[in-house]
DNA sequence: AATAGATAATATGTGTACATATGATAAGTT
DNA sequence: AACTTATCATATGTACACATATTATCTATT
């Protein structure tokens, strides 16, 4: 018995249970080539058409750099444009295209079934549970 | 109400609790200036020392490529040292430097108490809750 | 012993993830 | 109006994380 058990520390657990979630769901939209937060920035952009690239990044959990080179990637792909605001220049506001749109419409259907396989090993009231004291973990401060 | 609610999908809070996770280690961990990565590696070799790397990859479950690059920055720290195995050169055996093994000593008392942060938010029950799940979810196939 | 297949480590490329710094612009203060 | 502070986006640097390819070496088969 190591003095120090990681194997069975929730952060390793927690880090194991994301690359899980990630290989899945990657293996699953292998049709649609999105990342876990391409597909959440589609998603939140739904949403709030026209959002700034600040408000999207807290809407899906990132900080501003990241949600910057991940949209950069979208806005190359042609699934989202840029628009300078009129209004306040140091913004830009993200508008899905046709395509964008189309796509985050398709891609939901298999979202759904990733999700449902995540969590295959467990029984419909451990579903609940998990979701429940991930969101008390990590909704602690901020927002 | 999304018609895909990605917010509160199980993947999307699954990656927010490693955030918190991670944030929360790093932030506790300051003054050993070391990543939770950095310290599982350092924790798995305290249990077996001389390991390749490989194998201590599967222990701390990452793939070759990444365990590599930890280890060479640990290795640059001199908390490790690498070693070719005479029996079989293609491996490299590692063993922790004198200085590696104290700091990996010293830092499990304050790792005890991230993970005790990280849960703070949860009650006895639902430790072993979360646990229990979180195991059920990682460790689906494979080992 | 020679060849084929498997394995360990490394290299390369892409993609999160974040801290920090910078430049542009906006908002608030005097 | 000039000045300070705050905010948005971007740039840079570090660190996971993994797929894929490459090289060296080992194992298995013939």
């Amino acid at each position: 018995m190591p003095s120090f058990d990681f194997a069975n520390a929730p952060g390793h657990l927690i880090r194991r249970a994301h690359q899980k979630s990630i290989a899945l769901f990657s293996q699953e939209m292998l049709a649609f080539d999105v990342t876990a937060v391409q597909f959440a920035i589609l998603q939140a952009l739904m949403d709030t058409p026209g959002a700034d690239q600040i408000t999207v990044a807290q809407k899906v959990a990132l900080d501003a750099a990241t949600s910057g080179s991940v949209i950069g990637r979208l806005e190359a792909r042609g699934w989202l444009r840029r628009e300078s605001d009129a209004q306040d220049k140091r913004r830009k506001l993200l508008w899905l295209t046709p395509e964008g749109r189309k796509m985050g419409i398709k891609m939901q259907l298999q979202a759904r079934k990733v999700q449902t396989k995540l969590l295959a090993p467990l029984s419909d009231s451990e579903h609940e549970q998990i979701i429940s004291l991930l969101r008390k973990i990590s909704l602690t401060d901020e927002a």
